[in-house]
DNA sequence: CTGTTGTTGTTATGTTGTAACGTAGCAGAT
DNA sequence: ATCTGCTACGTTACAACATAACAACAACAG
């Protein structure tokens, strides 16, 4: 994995390219969740940042702050787990696929998989089947990663 | 579908086989959630209890109330949409099967579809690859409902 | 320098969820 | 009856999560 200063620079000139700037506040933040193994929630980022980095952010901030960053593609949120998790494919330049996050229910460590294009399909019709739509491209769910279920 | 009534006596006997109580408290809750075509979050439930059954339940009491009837099989609770809705399948008898609910991100809508074992099959294997396990027997997809994608 | 836009600060408040402890009522044993 | 123990529910207080509304300020184009 690219270390969090090269990653950094590459979402800097990936926000400048669409006009957007990736302020110390914004890395603040941004790098709290590349240093993460797990998805973290909003407040664990303000502790973050004030014990890590010396940036006091209030809630708003990091609010906003978040929503920029899922905005430009380089975090995710999960709603499953309430939190955030640094996109896995930030240095990739390809365009996303749909992304399928394995969150642990118990520590929230995430892991990304891929399903197959024939699996989604089949899903998709599982769906319309009953009149709904997929509309977030990202499906997420509930697991336990390996050291929490062998607790 | 079955009267309320009807769910609420089958509900009450099921639970009467299981040593447990299906109170008045439990049934109010119990009955929101069937009377609803949404999932209702703990806080809707309060007001419909106190609104139309002149119930008042206090957040700690729903909360409870809400645990109890999960472990009835009664309700599910949908994490995606932090609400719960009444299980669909409350008087069918036979042994529920991996629930998978489609929730309408913009009304809260929920339906339920089955994936066929070997798709199921599919996922566990993706999940199982990257050393996680499937744990809820449930998934949860973001959808849009017929109504708000037509918007 | 000036107006415009985007970023952050500040304050206040709304929403969701739980801990800790108290009470009420019923069931069975003595 | 009284005790005991259990389950359901009440009460208070607070923790955790999220946003509204408005003020201040920095960056930058003209």
């Amino acid at each position: 994995m690219a270390s969090v200063r090269k990653i950094l620079e590459h979402a800097e000139s990936q926000c400048l390219n669409q006009g957007a700037r990736l302020t110390d506040k914004r890395k603040a933040v941004l790098t709290g969740l590349l240093q993460s193994e797990r998805a973290l929630s909003a407040y664990e980022l303000i502790d973050y940042c004030r014990d890590q980095l010396g940036e006091k952010l209030p809630p708003m901030s990091i609010y906003r702050i978040l929503e920029f960053l899922e905005a430009q593609q380089l975090v995710h949120k999960l709603k499953l787990a309430n939190r955030f998790v640094a996109c896995t494919h930030i240095t990739c330049d390809h365009r996303h696929e749909v992304p399928q996050f394995l969150v642990c229910t118990n520590c929230f460590r995430v892991a990304e998989t891929s399903l197959s294009k024939s699996t989604l399909g089949t899903i998709k019709r599982n769906v319309k089947e009953v009149g709904f739509e997929l509309v977030s491209p990202q499906l997420e769910i509930n697991c336990l990663c390996g050291d929490c279920s062998s607790q």
